[in-house]
DNA sequence: AAAATTTATACCCGATATGGTATAATTGAT
DNA sequence: ATCAATTATACCATATCGGGTATAAATTTT
């Protein structure tokens, strides 16, 4: 489960950017963060990256069903 | 930088198996499990996850540059 | 309430990840 | 040191992700 998308989504509001602005700011794609916050499992790595560093995280190893 | 790769490495070593047997049991290509533990970056979410699911973990939200 | 903004869904296209295979390099065993 | 097994690198094919755009739905503002 794209722990991803709720972590995002809620962040993005918290800091008051739209999908928008985010997407520039990260410098990835419109249709990304929406595919992201959409919970698309198949996206690709270092996009994902991009944009969890925008908050000070990144992609890790975690236990299995943990919420970060 | 693709925490996976050292801890897949080990992880797979850990527990005896090949690149090839570990491919097999995760459902991905060889390649895959190949560009995997030599640190590429780019590959997608939820075939990573089918590999570190094999040993409890998945990918997920951490801090940046920590360490699991 | 309507209007405006934001988000969701659908389509096309180009770039590339994945899988397969082959070969080279590396590692391990005898 | 030789031979076997494992791993690394390279090439090709197919599938699909990401970006862009357009439209619909939902949310927010006034």
């Amino acid at each position: 489960m794209s722990t991803f998308s709720a972590f995002l989504k809620e962040r993005r509001k918290a800091v008051g950017l739209t999908q928008e602005e985010l997407a520039f700011k990260a410098g990835v794609g419109l249709r990304f963060v929406r595919d992201l916050e959409q919970g698309k499992k198949t996206l690709r790595l270092d996009k994902v990256n991009q944009v969890l560093w925008l908050f000070g995280k990144e992609v890790g190893v975690v236990d299995e069903k943990a919420d970060a």
